[in-house]
DNA sequence: GCCGATACCTGACTAAAGTCAGCTACATGA
DNA sequence: TCATGTAGCTGACTTTAGTCAGGTATCGGC
């Protein structure tokens, strides 16, 4: 069936994927073991809070400690106390002036290495493949964007519910005041009553939607929001399946939402996932279009 | 100048190179030593002589011995005489039918991993990632072709004088009997009287150039070619390019070139290269259009 | 002010990766 | 046939990467 996109994409890994990746480490390391000239790098010329270090590598606490004391001794680094935070354990690297210069360096070589890719080509071919480089990283992007249930008091979930409100808010004709909202209860919104689904990329939210399993009535799909630096990516279209197998699965054959006129892609989104117009089911005062689908267990 | 090129590339560098390639990794390994594990796959279930993986891989001759031994060990390879050349100390390794077990393992775990990032993705979504994949890779192994000079007794030249004929003979309308052509002899494309520039693709030959430098006479550019594999990637004018470079540096301000028409891409790459057509200069059986180009110093 | 959690650190360890010198057996050309 | 070179192998070694089990200081809640 699809053993050519698959033989596509190994060729690619091969090719591509380890080839400028080995040189690209050689490029970074200098000398230096890469562990070292990485995290250099990534504490750049603004420093860094250890966590976030730690967090954004994916070394162990211990590991990353040494990687630390070497670049100290090397007189690259230091590590004191961090200054924004109140919590007197957090400790923030930073670079000292030898730092710095080294970490330009690394910066100046990173260019070069992109310069010699792009170099043996003539203008018209370095424009497609740069172009085609972007496609690239924004559909793999959004293959690594996962879907997941979370509670809604979760503080990923109030950064996506903020950035939905603040969205609707802008688009809306007559802005958005929650308050004149049906309004959406955290308990609502947890099994067995319905479930919030949390849109992740590298732990980072960029989306979310939510279903409630309202007992002898269809279910019904509230707050499908997506970030914009990832949307045009089938995102939407995800949560959106997601969020119906949630409630297939559970029994339920119908849902239905309400939306409003300015969403138009959303619109077209929902018609051509197969939801079809219909009366309104509710007294929403920012809807102005109500959508149904039978679902197929 | 071309800043957001190179930038663009260097995020593509890290997002796609940097994660992809070491996720790649992880699937590869399987509990194995990395280095183990791409040496069971580059052996293949064909086999593969020792230096020839050496070269492949880039590894240390006694850490490739000690990774087949250990491979050996294991019951997944056995190592023995080569049986093609006549050449006793070269040897071959091949897999046991354990280690064949444990190719087909890996490569439907390749497989599986190339899945898993289209996966998520929707129909369209799979098709423009592919089809940005394959124009990436088709155009960083054209950034990868390097153009060097090359004695033109080399194998690698002869392998790709030999394809030239074949070629030609192939398109003009009459074959191509070279005994019939204006002989070029191997002294004419070698320092001071002229060069031989050979197109290699890690260490492979994939086209050819040369140039005479007649002496009170335009240089002639002769034997362009570019395999069918990177045809279409600007090789054949980077070619043209060096050529022009290697004459105009030695102090001649003109070039000139003959050329068959049937080669129809080639002359509408002669004139995008700023040569015009002349008057015949030589009486070469199998030339239809003559060009020349004067070289700017 | 105490208790359990948290952020970071240290010491002790292992496995993997890679380098280098020297060895043996075979090949090649004078 | 003899010198020189080459393919592959072995032993001895270093560096890098990474893990794990404690430690110490601090935090936040009671």
């Amino acid at each position: 069936m699809s053993h050519d996109l698959i033989a596509a994409v190994r060729r690619f890994n091969r090719t591509v994927t380890q080839r400028v990746g080995a040189l690209d480490d050689e490029y970074m390391a200098r000398g230096r073991p890469l562990a070292q000239a990485r995290l250099l790098w990534e504490i750049g010329p603004g420093g860094a809070e250890v966590a976030a270090l730690r967090g954004r590598l994916g070394l162990d606490s211990g590991y990353l400690s040494r990687l630390l004391r070497a670049l100290e001794n090397d007189g690259l680094v230091t590590v004191g106390p961090a200054d924004g935070t109140g919590d007197g354990r957090v400790r923030t690297a930073a670079l000292t002036p030898a730092g710095r210069t080294e970490w330009a360096e690394l910066d100046r070589r990173s260019d070069e290495f992109a310069w010699s890719i792009l170099e043996p080509l003539a203008a018209p071919h370095r424009q497609r493949l740069v172009a085609a480089m972007a496609e690239v990283e924004r559909l793999l992007v959004a293959s690594m964007v996962v879907i997941a249930p979370c509670p809604p008091s979760d503080p990923r979930a109030r950064t996506c519910l903020r950035a939905y409100a603040r969205d609707v808010a802008r688009r809306f004709d007559d802005g958005f005041d929650p308050a004149l909202s049906n309004p959406v209860r955290d308990d609502e919104l947890v099994p067995p009553a319905g479930v919030f689904l949390l849109a992740t990329l590298n732990a980072e939210p960029v989306g979310c939607g939510a279903v409630k399993l309202h007992p002898d009535a269809p279910a019904e799909i509230k707050r499908v929001w997506v970030a914009d630096s990832v949307r045009g990516l089938g995102i939407g279209r995800r949560m959106l399946d997601e969020l119906e197998r949630y409630a297939a699965e559970r029994g339920w054959d119908t849902v239905r939402l309400d939306t409003n006129r300015t969403l138009t892609e959303a619109i077209a989104m929902y018609r051509a996932a197969g939801y079809r117009e219909i009366e309104p089911y509710n007294t929403e005062r920012y809807a102005d279009h109500w959508f149904e689908k039978r679902l197929v267990p």
